[in-house]
DNA sequence: TTGAAAGCGCTAACAA
DNA sequence: TTGTTAGCGCTTTCAA
């Protein structure tokens, strides 16, 4: 940027010493091999000065850009920002910024953005686009490059990421149905080539035969996009089966807001007809009508241990990561209600 | 990253020329100085070894780092994940990056997060953070940083700058309530040291008068904060100072929640006792109970107009640029209703 | 403990 | 039209 443009020679002519000299003295790695006396003098003038390393002829040198990469598949999906926030947060504290792109449009364009970030030489990266098989987080395997999941991971368990319990939380959905007195409960799942839509799959049937109830094929309808729009075909399709159901367990919540509409539209009440479950309890969850039971991620604690698995691998590109899954909760609100018995 | 690094050299070698001359046919604008046979050769050669310029080396000599700063003052507030979209898009577009900081907590973080922008020789700054007198935005029009206001801007209208008409938006609001009926409004504000709250309580004032009603001080409430809480406060307070009102335009939807949580509270209907207009239009304001009647922002266009005037401004520092503003939209949903004739 | 010198990869002024 | 050279600002080896 314009203005200032103090380079280290000018900080070491200030203080007569060699740039090489005030170098080591900015490294605080290599500070004590100079004379306090001296350090102290140049540390004084940098400062004075309003000395600030120029970020190109650094990261020439060392390859280092302090800067990590962070793909979103859609920000504008309310589990992002806070997830960001928790990213941008604990990089910001290790000298580190976030380059955000959000690829939006699945596929063609999470290929250029990673192509552009690995031409930038970021430090390290971190993905929330993540497919069950994806070629993309291979290539970042293969390519050696510090990355780290979140939200999503991949079959390959081995690569470190941050994601929710998912089964979990849909356990905890399951069984607050069943509580309810449900015992016809409908899933709507995510996509099933991402670790969420397909764990939360998982956990639905699993949890369902626990409490003794087979789930029924005709009673699960799949998703790919997590979008009200793609919620309204779903419980379409549902309905349309004349398969009798009580509840619908969603795997997100913009999906059970889709759901919302049909019911309405259809004149059928939630809850007093069916219950709904959302995944993920985005903001102002209370204030929809009815307020949505969800289940929450702490996504801000996400973000961060992201970041913080992320400057560990970029410190040590050869330290054993170990993966973090954190625990969601069931947030119980007015979408569910007793079962009628009819 | 890791992985291929293919140098100039490396192409020229192959090549068999100079790198100077490789350097000037991957430079669209010094290719024609490189017979079209050899520019041929030099190009083929970069594809098929996969070339991609160390960004570093790049900035070291042009002192461009095709990287913008987009500072958010509050990301998981709804309406800058649509923007950054738009800002990023148009950015890609031209081969230019988003490093993307949240404030979230105003003033220090702020003043931090601009200083680290400065030290990245970022190649512009987009703010979304702007006041209406605003240190940071006079600091880098000081320092001749290349830079765009979105979605505020200051007092100083010379300063290039993409906001929405809040004038308009709140004029709407006022005439769609009096149309309804309401004649005794009230209007909770926005922070008077930001365009937005201040352009809106202007709106606010200017268009009951126009409608010939006076507004009453005791019917203004101000919000420091746009957040629920802030919303829940202004509306007790004004509920407290007992003058009669039948309808509150908001300065922003998420006052507008704050509100319906004390209404519903004291056991006040909207919009069947008080109509409640937000301003925003979030996602999802038509499933919150009552679906809420809202001003419509185009706030990708905002950041499609904002990301295309900093890339001018980039391109050349002394070019005037012409501010742009949007017009807003009024969306009537169910949390506004004839007033009632009591 | 400090200074000198080389070089990271690139562009641009100057020479040929 | 192409090659040579210098240098952007920094770190790091080597020498003193």
């Amino acid at each position: 940027m314009p203005g200032t443009r103090i380079s280290l020679k000018d900080v070491a002519g200030r203080v007569g010493v060699h740039p090489s000299t005030a170098s080591r003295v900015l490294n605080p790695a290599t500070r004590q091999m100079v004379s306090e006396e001296l350090a102290a003098r140049v540390l004084a003038a940098a400062e004075e000065m309003g000395y600030c390393p120029n970020p190109f002829a650094l990261g020439l040198r060392t390859r280092r850009s302090f800067i990590v990469g962070v793909l979103t598949p859609d920000l504008t999906n309310p589990v992002f920002p806070p997830m960001f926030r928790g990213i941008e947060k604990v990089l910001a504290e290790a000298g580190f910024s976030a380059m955000l792109a959000d690829s939006h449009i699945p596929g063609v364009r999470e290929r250029t953005i990673l192509d552009k970030m690995k031409s930038r030489w970021l430090d390290g990266l971190i993905l929330a686009t993540a497919h069950r098989k994806d070629p993309l987080v291979a290539e970042c395997l293969a390519e050696k490059i510090p990355f780290v999941l979140i939200n999503r991971t991949t079959d390959d368990e081995s690569i470190p990421c941050v994601v929710n319990d998912d089964r979990s939380g849909i356990r905890q959905a399951v069984e607050h149905l069943y509580g309810l007195g449900h015992t016809k409960i409908a899933h709507i799942t995510g996509a099933q080539n991402t670790s969420t839509g397909y764990a939360r799959f998982e956990g639905f049937t699993e949890s369902m035969r626990e409490l003794g109830l087979e789930p029924e094929i005709d009673l699960i309808v799949n998703c790919e996009t997590l979008s009200e729009t793609e919620g309204r075909q779903a419980i379409s399709s549902l309905l349309g089966r004349g398969k009798q159901f009580t509840a619908i367990a969603c795997a997100n919540d913009l999906i059970a807001l889709g759901c919302y509409d049909v019911l309405r539209k259809r004149g059928l009440k939630c809850p007093d007809d069916i219950s709904i479950t959302g995944f993920n309890d985005m903001p102002f969850a209370d204030k929809f009508d009815p307020p949505l039971t969800s289940i929450r991620i702490p996504l801000l604690e996400m973000g961060e241990k992201a970041a913080g698995l992320l400057l560990k691998l970029i410190e040590d590109p050869e330290a054993r990561i170990k993966s973090e899954k954190v625990t969601p909760q069931l947030i119980i609100r007015q979408s569910t209600a007793k079962a009628r018995t009819s």
